[in-house]
DNA sequence: TATTGTTATACTCTATAACTATA
DNA sequence: TATAGTTATAGAGTATAACAATA
């Protein structure tokens, strides 16, 4: 079914408005598939991946996601089921806990990363290196806009 | 909390496999915000959109959003329970429908678009237009690979 | 028999509101 | 009173399996 390599038949180029929501469901169901294939869903890895290097309490987990606190108790819950998660209860603060990401969580995590790298460099194999560079540049231009846009400031140290 | 214009404090730059993630959220996030203006969610969007030019029975549907028939069922559900799709029988196949969308559907989606190609016009803004054109060029690269790389040909009169 | 579509069921994900326990 | 977190509830979205109607 796909074109064979090489083919020079034409197709409708999608202008920028349309090729970067095109990009994003492309690269998010990449993403999705292969969560997938380790039985996670996209916002299980964004958990895994935050809790990578940090140790937050729900509060913050949930800042971090962009989620309320109601879904971070279920997804914590969901995800610690599995063993991938574990809470811990904080030694200042009775309330609060602490959740960290487990050794299997850590495992899992780095395996998805590792083929998520891997699928973006066989769709990007066509670009040069200097392309390549040059889109992240602009991926980066409009993440900080768009930071920027929501009124969030992306400077080290304002976390 | 926004950095002032022109500050020029550092911040972690990712690299492009990062930047390609933090990218595709940046960009359905806006997406999925300027719909839920209009209480729709991102498939439902999506949903519209695939009917702005096509009149497909569910099958078909289903095969343009990528979903199982019974997951279209239910979204073309609730599309026409609000009024924004109908489904009319086939009149060459008794077990079949045609989806369409209603001019209401279409107000509601040409909406959508509008607001959505603001945003992005507004998220590019400090790009030049030589480097919008390229940035559409390098995304319609990597949404051809994948297209290749799930097997689907992209080329006209191949739907 | 094969295909089109719906329904029953189950699960994830999400939010709002009400609640408990601690600060 | 305010904050951290959970629970009850409701709804969207998804898939699998079983089903009905038509081809």
């Amino acid at each position: 079914m796909a074109a064979p390599p090489g083919d020079t038949a034409s197709y409708e180029v999608p202008d920028l408005v349309d090729a970067l929501a095109q990009l994003s469901f492309v690269i998010l169901n990449s993403l999705a598939e292969i969560a997938g294939e380790h039985e996670l869903s996209i916002v299980q890895v964004r958990l895994l991946g935050v809790l990578r290097d940090r140790e937050p309490n729900m509060n913050t987990l949930g800042r971090h996601l962009g989620l309320d606190k109601s879904s971070v108790s279920g997804l914590v819950d969901r995800a610690q089921r599995r063993g991938l998660v574990v809470r811990t209860p904080s030694k200042i603060d009775g309330r609060s806990f602490r959740v960290s990401i487990t050794e299997s969580g850590h495992h899992t995590v780095e395996k998805v990363a590792t083929a998520y790298a891997a699928r973006i460099a066989t769709l990007t194999e066509t670009l040069t290196p200097q392309d390549r560079q040059t889109l992240a540049q602009y991926a980066n231009r409009i993440i900080v806009a768009d930071a920027r846009w929501n009124g969030i400031d992306l400077r080290i140290g304002r976390h």
